[in-house]
DNA sequence: GCCCTAATTGATATATTGTATCGATCCCTT
DNA sequence: AAGGGATCGATACAATATATCAATTAGGGC
């Protein structure tokens, strides 16, 4: 998230918009702004408070959804549905194929780490679900389990 | 879901209950019996309305919350997250332990899939995970993907 | 059997997340 | 400059979930 460069980004996906014949504007600006330097997974509803934070934008959180879905569909960002937030791709600045990602998601706190599987669990994972009659499983997995703080902290189970 | 003999099922979670030191009560039975029953995930409120469907009785959506709360706590169901939905587990009536279960989940429909995952694969997830820091990952897995239905009928991308 | 206590439920309010709709505005193309 | 599609504003509402507190019910000891 904070590890990429956040003006190569920025306009790597102003040249992306504009292969695909969408504007960059500056509603879309500022929620990728606040994805690009958010250290943690927001949900709709929070990117649409830090628009707010600081300037006199008033950004709808219906607008914050309708650019989500947009930028969903570039493949800027991932909603990881467990915890019902978004993070920024960080991929974006590739010009690679987009990759897997897989998150780790604490079912406690809800913290987000994203991580990097190997290649045979993946596609153990593929021929899973092709056996299921799953023809293509998401490029993004979303795992829940429990992060080292919250397990030191208390006991209360994770919930399966 | 389907696959159980009802009767066993419901005695099975009638003694855990016991030895819980809690109650089966008939709020209970009703939630547990139109889980059994369904052969697909249930939203809180579709559960609610199937204990209402056929009787006079009146289930609020509080009461299914809290009935299910309380399941999961006890391992009788499982919450799907990616879909906001709950299915009854398929092992209540076994006496060995909780076992792992992997649930595909349709990015366009929302149908689900229970399959069996290999051992290695839920390996390499549980090092990649402790690798990450997180010291145990819920037994359970959502994966989403597109269910066979879906793809033949259009071409819309699974949201990644 | 009766009472005490804890578990369970009822009832209501409210928070959070997300979708639908429709008119206004912006901006690119001609 | 005008037409038309993309974008945005504004409002309503649906779906999912939590908080709270009073009422009721059910077991366990006497």
């Amino acid at each position: 998230m904070s590890m990429v460069d956040y003006e190569t980004v920025m306009s790597a996906a102003e040249q992306k918009c504009i292969q695909g014949g969408i504007r960059f504007t500056k509603r879309r600006k500022q929620v990728l702004s606040v994805l690009i330097e958010a250290d943690v997974a927001l949900s709709a509803y929070e990117i649409a408070e830090r628009c707010n934070a600081d300037s006199d934008s008033n950004m709808p959180a219906m607008s914050v959804y309708r650019i989500l879905d947009l930028f969903q569909e570039q493949n800027f960002i991932h909603k990881l549905e467990i915890a019902n937030k978004y993070v920024c791709c960080s991929h974006i600045s590739c010009s690679h194929e987009h990759d897997e990602s897989q998150f780790l998601i604490c079912g406690s706190c809800r913290h987000v780490e994203e991580i990097n599987l190997c290649e045979d669990a993946v596609k153990a994972l593929q021929t899973a679900a092709s056996a299921a009659g799953f023809s293509a499983i998401s490029p993004q997995l979303e795992i829940k389990g429990r992060c080292a703080q919250c397990e030191q902290s208390e006991g209360k189970a994770v919930t399966s």
